[in-house]
DNA sequence: TATCTTATTGACCGGCCGGCCAGTTAGCGT
DNA sequence: ACGCTAACTGGCCGGCCGGTCAATAAGATA
């Protein structure tokens, strides 16, 4: 009874479902984070991932199906390595630089949660993620309210809006990126001004948000 | 020789190109922000304006022309709003805090503009708008850099940085804005929400930005 | 080996959408 | 009054897209 189910891995199998699912995925994010859910085929995600269309139906239902799979897998990483940010870090104000270093690092080494996130905002449709990022809210408010407890940040912000503040500066840079190096020049050196505004930001939340009486290092 | 071009404006003209292009256009605006380009069938923006289909064609060429005319229109607006909102406040700090009420108050009465700016980073082709909010910036950096040498603004941060952060802080909010209510119910106390949010908003960056010797009001 | 499951295929359908075209009519100049 | 230009119409076409279905064969089970 005990089934031997995968005892053939190492020959190259003929059919292997969870492959053709993972090749699926991969070709459906890559293709609908860049153009945009309404304007890819499913026959070009199909090509790309080496697969007839009838298998996407067959493993995925139907393109809304897909799409929701991929957002959701997608807010997955997103997800995790947000709540790694929220909780690794030790005490107090660093733990704001850090989350705020931490997300634009992020960001900055996936592209796609860039997009994702845009695509979110401007979608009607219920959003299967939103339980888990709440979660994410309440944990990092938390956090917050411990460091306005304790004195060390001011404490006639709502938390929620400090999270949001960090939040917005990392997101909107990489938002408004491809509208800026399409002027700029190819790449004139837009990485060395990445760098700097993410110094710039971190200096302006991190004074704006420090309680008033302590003074910084 | 001197056309009496038009003579007949109080009795209803039966044709009339210039409303039947304003009808379009205000059709398209609306359909386009909501629905998104991709899922806008000219049909509809046809139906709406109370035209066929055929006259899009006949006053716009193509339905991308008619999405670029919608483009550029749309941010006239919105450039018009925000220079005003750059000359017109008096000296030093309070510039930025009228620049972010302002603004703020704009994406508040304007809900497409935000949807405007969404679909302006997601999509890849060129943007004609781009030159003219180059020339708002760079007034938007002027100011700062005055500011910064009068010693009311720190000067250790790029004035570029300072004007994103303002930017990233309201618009961050209505982008993100469709997905709270999504969740706080109906309308629990959203509005009421948003004000606050405002208020601790102006704290933050103003503290962040402001000279460090500079001792608030 | 015989059998059952299911991954996989290719052909096909109904529908919609963007765009075109031939024809009609309103207004304006002469 | 006449004719020209351009606004406007209805109808149609070619193409693509999402989805279905019957048929095939690989793999697991026994």
């Amino acid at each position: 009874m005990a089934s031997a189910k995968k005892n053939l891995p190492e020959s190259r199998r003929r059919r292997d479902p969870e492959a053709t699912r993972a090749a699926i995925l991969e070709a459906a994010e890559e293709l609908f984070l860049t153009l945009g859910p309404a304007d890819t085929p499913t026959s070009r995600i199909a090509r790309r991932a080496g697969v007839t269309k009838s298998l996407i139906h067959h493993h995925f239902g139907s393109k809304d199906d897909l799409w929701n799979e991929v957002k959701q897998r997608h807010f997955g990483q997103y997800y995790e390595a947000q709540r790694e940010i929220l909780t690794s870090s030790r005490g107090s104000t660093d733990m704001l630089k850090d989350s705020l270093v931490g997300y634009f690092r992020f960001l900055q080494d996936n592209p796609h949660a860039v997009r994702y996130m845009s695509w979110r905002f401007i979608e009607e449709g219920e959003d299967h993620c939103k339980p888990e990022e709440d979660q994410l809210f309440e944990l990092g408010a938390e956090r917050i309210r411990e460091a306005q407890d304790g004195g060390e940040l001011r404490a006639d912000i709502e938390p929620v809006t400090m999270i949001k503040a960090f939040l917005a500066m990392a997101l909107h840079w990489f938002q408004s990126k491809p509208l800026m190096d399409q002027i700029l020049g190819p790449e004139e050196d837009l990485d060395a001004l990445e760098e700097r505004y993410l110094e710039d930001a971190v200096k302006i939340l991190l004074d704006g948000v420090r309680s008033r009486r302590a003074t910084a290092d």
